[in-house]
DNA sequence: CGGCGACTTGAAACGTGTCAATTAGCGTGG
DNA sequence: CCACGCTAATTGACACGTTTCAAGTCGCCG
């Protein structure tokens, strides 16, 4: 895929209006024509709310917290990532939003984010209606498949990013997380080839998504460096030896429970 | 709320054939009868599958992870947990199921789970056919808004989750599950007066729970208890210091993102 | 050139895990 | 009824992972 349908810059500078018939993310995520009939460009279109499709800025805000939203935000271009803020500054990642992902598809049923949306780098996205895009769904129900998997898939990562908080060493979680997104940009052909991708993560994203210090991160980082692992510099990473980095991603057992039963459990 | 309608022992002598009804998770959670027309109760009825009121032990599973699933359980009595397992031995609890609480909204959608159940009391709970319990999500709106909702709490929980996860102190995170499982108690009249309430959880699951080991939760809980926080013993626990423990709950900060920018973001 | 954000590195403090030994609690069967 | 065996909880010593603090480098942009 060549660059210019990339993630940064020169996207932007597309023609605004064209809308998704010409959209970089076209084939990507909820937008994915493959689980979609034809007609349903064509319908999308027509509840895509006039003029809005925006460019942001990196590191401002797409979304906020205490707003409503009657309107459902797509990643048209660009890296974001939803964020929980605490009242002390801590900040949690739940997740990176690629180009094709819907924002929260939580926000299909109710206007209040329980989130923030912050641009990573510059980002282009269009807005749809939520009360329509949201009929739509009973219309047609190829649509509303695509909007349930893509639920249950939401579902599955938070999940997925709870074991890992909870019961995974920092080594680990950097090495899913750098391994998750290998996978979900080679899903979108969007890596530069089998093994460089684009990265515009900064070290206090991967700390923010990991539940680590950027220090720390930096150390983990440069070990993983060292080991010949990833090439990581100037926002674009390359996977070294994607076997290691595997083996880093689920080595440092530490088992936590105390009850030896737990381990041999019997069947209901 | 009397004990003959608590969740343990009691309850799963009931004649298992009388139905929702009687249930004594009637009004709690999905099957709640404030947000739903009477009408509905009936309707739920038609869709359970019959003979399918199980008693389960505690520490026996409920779901199964590889398993296919047409029905969709619902947790008449007793407390459950849905956790993932990692192959070393791992566990981590995703959520508390309680009285009244579908079994993971997922299961609606699709026949794979993604994670064990597993019963932390003795349970008893129903199960119901997902093609039709699902078609009457498209009959009923009231229903369907139930479920919506349901799915939207549950979201929310797997988010605070993650938060507390990746950037709260173990003493933090258990303050909140008390506090949390505190008020959920609260909201179905299972507390049994203001402060006291009924509560199963061993400390390998609340281990389990908030991601960190048995001893550890051992040790926190402990101070709790010298600190007069709470009262914890013979599976029952006390509020002694409410504001005390919620000051436990989110007190400990830790700032974790070196950017300063950060903590004065600019509005997009 | 200066300034600022991103990253690196090291030393020390702290939270949490691990291991082990001991006690308390509970259900079962003699 | 007590004794046994198993599970749950407590406690202490120690190791390790991660944070905190601090100083310093690098690169970019105005």
């Amino acid at each position: 895929m060549p660059t210019v349908l990339g993630f940064r810059g020169v996207v932007a500078n597309l023609n605004l209006s064209i809308g998704c018939a010409v959209c970089p993310a076209r084939e990507y995520g909820i937008c994915s024509a493959p689980q979609l009939g034809a007609g349903v460009v064509a319908e999308l279109e027509r509840v895509f709310v006039p003029q809005s499709t925006f460019t942001t800025k990196a590191r401002r805000l797409i979304v906020h917290e205490q707003d409503f939203h009657d309107a459902v935000p797509i990643i048209c271009s660009g890296w974001a990532a939803t964020i929980k803020l605490l009242p002390d500054g801590r900040r949690q990642i739940l997740s990176i939003l690629l180009p094709g992902d819907i924002v929260s598809t939580g926000l299909l049923f109710g206007p209040r984010p329980q989130h923030v949306i912050e641009a990573i780098t510059d980002v282009r996205y269009r807005t749809f209606k939520r009360r329509e895009l949201k009929s739509l769904l009973f219309k047609r129900t190829d649509f509303l498949d695509s909007i349930l998997s893509n639920w249950l898939a939401e579902q599955a990562h938070a999940d997925r990013l709870i074991v890992d908080l909870g019961r995974r060493s920092g080594e680990e979680r950097i090495a899913r997380l750098i391994l998750n997104l290998a996978q979900r940009l080679y899903e979108r052909d969007m890596m530069r080839d089998v093994t460089a991708m684009d990265f515009p993560l900064r070290q206090h994203h991967i700390a923010d998504a990991t539940g680590l210090t950027q220090v720390h991160v930096s150390g983990v980082i440069s070990e993983f460096r060292r080991a010949g692992l990833i090439e990581f510099r100037q926002r674009s990473l390359t996977l070294l030896d994607l076997e290691g980095l595997r083996r880093r991603a689920n080595l440092h057992a530490r088992r936590t429970c105390a009850n030896p039963s737990f381990y041999a459990m019997p069947a209901a």
